[in-house]
DNA sequence: CAAGAAGTTGAATGAACGATCAACTATGCC
DNA sequence: GGCATAGTTGATCGTTCATTCAACTTCTTG
């Protein structure tokens, strides 16, 4: 959920009405929340930035409540495509994509001097306690981030432990994710992120190896 | 670093001057930072709950930023006797007390219904981007935190294997803790939470056997 | 006890905030 | 072409925001 803005942009372009302005607005309103956060982004800021008048803008959202409402259906619509797609591309492997999409947003991060993170984790901390529609929207989109992945674990058949939970184990990479994200964020730089990743990989070889194991207990 | 609120104010009360001015400011910017993050705080807020004129703050601190400030040193000072003794204290083995501290984290979302989350997790992903000597604060309590929790690991010996890198995974527990934290929130349960701590544990229980294994190897 | 320093009071400030609305224009349908 | 619906304009509203400051009180120190 990292680099959606450039992608997205390009979604934008090849679509027949592009400078929509509802789609406008939510594309600025998206990227602003990011980068900025939900309570330090001023109505007036996304105004100026998509070239809309307050009065379109609460024509569409009655409030800036429903603004972010409408970011976060934006955002689950997008993440597939933005999000999970690219990885999808890179590895055909159910693992490997797993660490693809890992350095997706390994580079989305770098690309803004480790900066903004993950869109919907941010939002989670700052807005989940007070804005109970919102939490679950956040809830949504972290749902089926991990349903994916799951997806992915699934398909490696018995490389990894039968006993393995591997709707348990895709929320864990989510955890993970985040978890690195976020203190990458603090460092000012992508150490602890690679870090955790070096971790996790170590957990799945181990996972392997454990499989690998019961496999050939199996055969015998 | 999830129930300061409560521990703290025994601290001060065994203080001798448990009503310093600074001290209550202090107190009640972190923990209004803490329920609503820092943006959505006014100081008009923390002058009302503090019992304090604006003034009197402006004293202390000349900005809100300044104030940010002295509230993360303020948490560094506090997360050892309030976060890591109770840990120290419940359990007596290294990996017991990485999990004993990982309950108590739990006990205290449990006790805010799931609101709320890590006080410096939730500054890092708000404020660590435009800010930055603060993200440097952030940074120090992160590192802080995973210190003591490497010292832990140190003493366990050879129950890890010796490849292992301890800081690394030290820093590791801390990413699992966060993003268990981000999830549990979203979801307004402790199932991902849980279910985060149940992966560790796993990965754990992985690498003592790979220690186990090795030191079998090298008896013969 | 004098005198300066440290701390406190609370009304006032301008800027930025989210939100409103009556008037206006474009669009779609019979 | 008529008429409602949808979308747009932008000045304006009241509120809340972080911050200021001159006057005042309390503490410290020689």
């Amino acid at each position: 959920m990292n680099d959606q803005l450039c992608l997205e942009r390009s979604i934008k372009e090849d679509r027949i009405p592009p400078s929509d302005t509802k789609t406008r607005i939510l594309d600025v309103a998206f990227r602003l929340f990011h980068e900025q956060g939900y309570h330090a982004t001023g109505i007036a800021t996304i105004l100026r930035e998509a070239d809309v008048n307050s009065g379109s803008l609460y024509h569409f959202f009655p409030s800036k409540e429903a603004l972010l409402i409408g970011v976060l259906e934006y955002a689950t619509q997008i993440m597939h495509p933005v999000v999970m797609a690219p990885a999808e591309a890179a590895a055909e492997d159910g693992i490997e994509r797993i660490f693809a999409l890992l350095a997706n947003y390994r580079t989305g991060m770098e690309m803004f001097q480790c900066k903004m993170g993950c869109p919907i984790g941010n939002l989670a901390l700052e807005v989940a306690d007070d804005h109970p529609p919102a939490r679950a929207l956040i809830d949504q989109n972290f749902r089926n981030w991990a349903a994916v992945i799951e997806g992915w674990l699934r398909s490696v058949g018995d490389r990894l432990p039968p006993s393995a939970d591997l709707g348990q184990l895709s929320r864990f990479i989510l955890t993970v994710m985040e978890g690195g994200i976020m203190q990458a964020r603090a460092a000012g730089n992508l150490v602890p992120f690679d870090e955790s990743v070096a971790q996790l990989r170590a957990y799945f070889n181990l996972l392997q190896e454990q499989a690998r194991a019961a496999r050939e207990v199996g055969k015998q």
